[in-house]
RNA sequence: GGGUGCUUAGCUCAGUUGGUUAGAGCGCCUCGCUUACACCGAGGAGGUCGCAGGUUCGACCCCUGCAGCACCCACCA
């Protein structure tokens, strides 16, 4: 016997417990069933799960679970990111609060140390809370993307690029964080407009110092590192400075004026000053001209010696120190406010600096192009379609790849210099000799690499690769890649690159993008705000359950997803409700232990044929991963069909008794193969349920590996489904009746039904009498063709029956009145449209037959209830 | 500047190739503690589908324009 409540917090860890101990989750290489397999977007060792990781378990959970029912041989594969730069600053963060101390304090070994302590922590805290979801993941497979195979793999790649040519180092102006002291990918920049100014400033022609240029600019501090000064060639305003030299304000230096069509001729004083050290256009222009290159800056975007007697000032102060020297020299003309884009590291916030440095780089433009051509011929598919847009748009317009990162949390990169004569070797372990000079001393590379590049072989190196392992043969490609569109780019786009150009194919099938998590307000979930959502907190008040069926309910295929409390707390409902219904079938037929059907039974046929519909569409819409679809199926078909209209139906006290005494086992099937459709999205509360199932595969020690319910065509009944649609309506309109005369639910009334259609409706309906009258609280019933005088009798039109109250059961008339004179406007007016329509011709000519046959069924019955609506308000008025 | 979406009930969203009277959940209102469930049951109100045109026998759906919102990409100094 159940308890009077589901109480997940009691039941959940014990009931992960018991499929752990019977190893239901691992995957078998060497299997003959079709595989199917997703790996886990590996979250980062930085803390702790948030909404968007349930999301992302509750998914693919459901997508797992659903197919290792189904046979297939499933592989979940689990595992965690380093996630360079976000776990250095975490753990360096919390050195300076602990022990005041900075990693350079501690030197690389020992900070190293201190993350992998770190890690440890996180990785288990984060795998607790995977479990904790419900993910039935094949945990023998963990992985991390510091594991020996996983570097290895690492390796491996950056060799083959480099071998060749599509990994390059080079030197080249790139985006650097000054507070984290690495470059950055492009990725990792995000541009914020923010109020600035324009200044603008004179530069003096060398030697003529009456005569000078003057030039905008929003960052004055650079012009220390000037070396030209561009103009148009076709500006007539500057004809008299062509080929001379101007002289850089505060520190003197003759740059020359050079022409270049860069300069756009309606934007700002048209003369542009050239700081190829620090900005990547102007960098570009100075390749073009040749122009020296002058770094102004140290890693703390402090001036350096370059910058003269600004040396030393941080880029905020050199910038008022430089705005005072230029006013008292009157060589400031302006300023004026100006909105512009400012790039910040996505990690820290901080303003990034572009600086020129030397870098290693992956032609990310010559991998695209496979990558591209997998989506166009759609052998990779990407879900919602859209996306597919938005890929392309990058992808086509994808610039080189800045991998290396001036971090020490991360994969070393694989090369070496020699001490002796500065030639690199790339390989997989360090050389021990030069191979140019003989010399034996070389030093690694100090860099690492971009997490990214590890994710983004995540798929191969997981399974084995570059070793041909059993895994990899039987688990790549993999099914499936699901993740947040945010990391579009980021991840998923290098794992197809990666992945094909590596493993010769695609890395999946499919990507599934979904939506991001919001507030219940839409806004962004951050910890500023104070309005994180934490999905342990709510699985620990409101059950797991509970939270991945709201998750799964709110899985639209739109951008956004609102998670409230309110949401969460009406799926526990539903929980509550499923295990009452199961409560009140153990209670009653706890002991049916056979299946036993009664199909002759129309109720039966009924909630059958209902279910069949519903497996149909749950397993449709888990196809097309419309996880929202398939959630409301269930919700519906439980709730409504099964607990509101099939368990009453069955209530009354001599049915009830009579399916009892002859074991009839419908209520109790039905119920079972609901609760295994349901289990992907609520596994606790379904296995609990199924292990209390009289009839069930007694064989299966769980419901994780019985058997998904598919569509039963011995089951479909449509003559059944019409008639209690009908029978349903009919109940329907007793009780919407009663309402609207205010009755108490309890108050009896007489009802007799008469068909407009003929007499064989009634004799269809004769079956239900009993089932009716119970249902709709009636004291008398009556199947006629009779009708009844306006004067004692209500009468009610519904379709193809008529329905007869005794006006001494209800009690005013008046609202019936109104509401009867509105429902004929309307009805009137339909039958108006429909005459109309089925007298156009062209419709006649066309439209389908099955839509004239429509049109014309409905204006026939819309006549039936004109006519018959008419008569009753002429009588009563 | 370029791109991509979105605008349907008070709120959050469905609405599959144009076709009978546009749906769901939540919220709201009324009535009911009927022995599975008050974490419940029954009923109800509520929408000129952002605006303006067009195509069509027929438009929430297709086309054009407009307005508003969101996001992504892009360093015009």
């Amino acid at each position: 016997m159940l308890d009077t409540q589901f109480i997940p917090k009691d039941s959940e860890s014990s009931i992960y417990e018991f499929w752990l101990k019977h190893d239901l989750f691992k995957a078998d290489s060497n299997s003959k069933a079709p595989t199917y397999t997703i790996v886990f977007p590996p979250p980062n060792v930085t803390g702790v799960l948030h909404m968007g990781h349930a999301l992302t378990c509750t998914l693919e959970d459901i997508l797992i679970r659903r197919k290792r029912m189904q046979g297939f041989n499933t592989l979940w594969l689990p595992g965690t990111d380093h996630a360079g730069i976000a776990t250095q600053m975490v753990v360096e963060r919390n050195l300076m609060k602990e022990e005041k101390k900075s990693r350079h304090d501690l030197g690389r070994e020992k900070f190293l140390g201190k993350v992998w302590e770190w890690k440890e922590k996180s990785q288990e805290t984060i795998v607790s809370q995977m479990k904790k979801m419900g993910g039935s993941f094949d945990w023998s497979r963990l992985a991390f993307t510091l594991d020996e195979n996983v570097s290895l793999a690492v390796r491996e790649c950056f060799l083959r690029l480099y071998n060749e040519g599509l990994i390059y180092r080079d030197t080249a102006i790139i985006q650097w964080c000054p507070r984290c002291h690495t470059a950055l990918s492009d990725l990792e920049v995000k541009f914020k407009e923010t109020p600035g100014k324009f200044w603008h400033i004179k530069y003096r022609l060398k030697g003529e110092p009456s005569k000078y240029l003057v030039v905008a600019t929003t960052r004055p501090e650079t012009l220390l590192g000037d070396t030209a000064v561009a103009v148009h060639p076709e500006d007539d305003r500057f004809r008299d400075f062509h080929g001379k030299e101007v002289m850089v304000p505060l520190v003197g230096r003759a740059i020359p004026v050079i022409l270049d069509t860069y300069v756009d001729m309606q934007f700002g004083t048209v003369a542009l000053k050239i700081t190829p050290g620090h900005d990547p256009n102007d960098y570009i222009v100075g390749k073009k001209h040749n122009l020296p290159i002058i770094n102004l800056m140290d890693e703390n975007a402090v001036l350096n010696k370059e910058a003269g007697a600004y040396q030393g000032l941080d880029r905020q102060k050199a910038r008022l120190k430089v705005l005072e020297d230029l006013a008292k020299q009157e060589l400031l003309v302006k300023e004026e406010n100006h909105n512009h884009n400012v790039g910040h590291c996505d990690r820290c916030g901080t303003v990034v600096e572009p600086k020129v440095s030397a870098q290693w780089f992956v032609k990310a433009e010559e991998l695209a192009k496979d990558a591209i051509r997998a989506v166009e011929s759609k052998e990779i598919r990407i879900v919602p379609e859209e996306w597919e847009k938005t890929y392309f748009e990058w992808m086509r317009n994808i610039r080189p790849w800045c991998i290396s990162r001036q971090l020490w949390w991360g994969h070393r990169i694989p090369v070496w210099y020699c001490q002796q004569c500065e030639e690199a070797h790339v390989g997989l372990e360090a050389p021990t000799v030069c191979k140019k000079c003989g010399e034996t001393k070389l030093r690694q590379d100090e860099d690492v690499l971009d997490t990214w590049f590890s994710s983004g072989l995540w798929p191969i190196s997981t399974l084995g690769w570059p070793k041909n392992s059993q895994d990899l043969k039987a688990f790549y490609p993999t099914s499936v890649l699901e993740t947040g569109f945010d990391i579009l780019f980021f991840w998923v786009a290098r794992m197809i690159m990666l992945g094909m150009k590596m493993a010769g194919k695609i890395p999946f099938h499919t990507v599934y993008l979904h939506p991001m998590v919001r507030d219940e307000h839409g806004q962004k979930m951050s910890k500023t705000k104070g309005n994180v959502v934490d999905p342990l907190e709510i699985s620990d008040r409101l059950g797991t359950d509970a939270l991945r069926f709201f998750l799964s309910w709110n899985a639209f295929h739109g951008r956004d997803m609102r998670v409230s409390d309110e949401g969460v707390e009406s799926c526990k409902f539903f929980v509550n409700k499923i295990w009452n219904a199961s409560r009140f079938v153990l209670m009653h037929f706890g002991d049916v232990k056979q299946s036993n059907v009664d199909l002759s039974n129309e109720v039966n046929q009924w909630i059958w044929s209902r279910l069949n519909h519903i497996k149909e569409e749950v397993n449709r819409s888990l196809d097309q991963y419309r996880f929202f679809e398939a959630a409301q199926a269930l919700y519906h078909f439980i709730w409504s069909e099964y607990c509101d209209w099939f368990i009453e139906f069955i209530k009354s006290k001599d049915e009830l008794e009579a399916r009892k005494a002859a074991k009839e086992s419908t209520a109790v099937e039905v119920l079972e193969e609901a609760i295994r459709l349901l289990h992907p999205f609520m596994p606790f509360v379904t296995e609990k349920l199924w292990q209390e199932m009289p009839i069930r595969e007694q064989s299966k020690v769980s419901i994780c590996i019985a058997s998904y319910p598919a569509v039963d065509n011995s089951k479909k009944f449509p003559v059944a489904e019409e008639r209690l649609a009908r029978v349903i309506r009919l109940i329907e309109q007793v009780r919407t009746t009663r309402g609207l005369h205010q009755l108490s639910p309890a108050t009896e009334i007489s009802l007799s039904v008469s068909s407009l259609a003929g007499d064989s409706l009634l004799f269809e309906l004769s079956p239900f009498k009993e089932l009716i009258k119970k249902m709709g609280k009636l004291k008398e019933l009556d199947f006629k063709t009779q009708e009844f005088p306006k004067e004692t009798h209500l009468s009610i039109v519904m379709r193809d029956l008529k329905l007869f109250i005794p006006k001494s059961d209800l009690g005013d008339l008046t609202k019936e009145l109104s509401r009867k004179r509105k429902e004929l406007q309307e009805k009137t007016e339909a039958l108006r449209r429909a005459d109309e329509k089925l007298r156009n011709e062209k419709f006649i000519n066309s439209a389908p037959q099955a839509v004239k046959e429509g049109v014309v069924k409905q204006k026939m019955d819309l006549k039936r209830e004109v006519e018959a609506l008419e008569q009753y308000l002429a009588d009563l008025g």
